[in-house]
DNA sequence: CTTGACTCGGTACCTGCCTACGGAGCGTAC
DNA sequence: GTACGCTCCGTAGGCAGGTACCGAGTCAAG
């Protein structure tokens, strides 16, 4: 048999061994043929599947979500356009991340240019913004 | 007795009544005083504290940030310094998650781009990068 | 005194994504 | 024929940050 063992896709594939049967189970790889014996034999094609779903990972993608990517990319009837809603929806949930990581960034940033870096903490704007109960992150009206 | 409850003091502090138990048993929360039933007191700087959790959640900081950072707060010998360090380190922390989602961005919305948006998935881009194994997010050369 | 709202504590459950363990069976090399 | 390593499976654990449930006790009003 020249299928692909657990371990030598785990391997191809770049990812944990168990991770392969996890992935099995959440319905992100089709169950495998086996041998009499009952161990899988995967094609070269689950190779491909499992580096499809690094990269979706690396895209931002959750498994949950990759996986209805892949019922897509498996429907007979599904179109390009389909696909890129989903890259669109997630593309602007990405960029809301970004926004909100930005805001934050912005405080933190106005914070700790505000603080002096020495002296008792009574003085850290970082702190008392932290214990304002709504602070306008600068002196409030 | 003019100690806040525990409900009151998740009211004022906009977070759910379990979470204060919860709070307090990871060491967020001092353990308040009690009635003689055995009824959390809480001072209205309870609540003060439960805002600056939150703040600082906002902000980006795990709850185990948070109480390094209280930790910090109560020290008698904190200086700002010590704040704006963990400031500075968050923020870049931050960064480098704002750099990973704007690549996340960038090869989505070249992929997007790139999709017709009609036609079967076999021509797709998107699923077509996704099916690669090192793809450049482009042309290759 | 009873009712109803509130609180207590512990524990279990949840999402997301794995990772580890243990005991059994299989396969192959020597 | 046996020793070693790989594979099987189910289950449990782990992080983060809660949320939910339960039975029992408490408090204040009527």
């Amino acid at each position: 048999m020249n299928g692909l063992r657990t371990s030598e896709l785990a391997r191809q594939g770049g990812i944990n061994l168990e991770s392969i049967r996890f992935y099995e189970k959440q319905g992100l790889l089709p169950k495998p043929p086996r041998t009499a014996s009952g161990y899988r034999m995967f094609t070269p094609d689950a190779v491909r599947r499992v580096r499809f779903i690094k990269r979706a990972q690396e895209l931002g993608f959750s498994l949950k979500e990759i996986k209805e990517l892949l019922a897509l990319l498996l429907a007979p009837d599904t179109t390009c356009a389909d696909v890129r809603v989903r890259a669109e929806e997630k593309l602007r949930g990405i960029e809301q991340k970004i926004a909100d990581l930005r805001r934050m960034t912005q405080t933190l940033a106005q914070l700790t240019a505000a603080c002096p870096g020495r002296g008792a903490t009574g003085d850290c704007p970082i702190l008392g913004s932290l214990d304002q109960a709504n602070p306008r992150s600068g002196s409030g009206s």
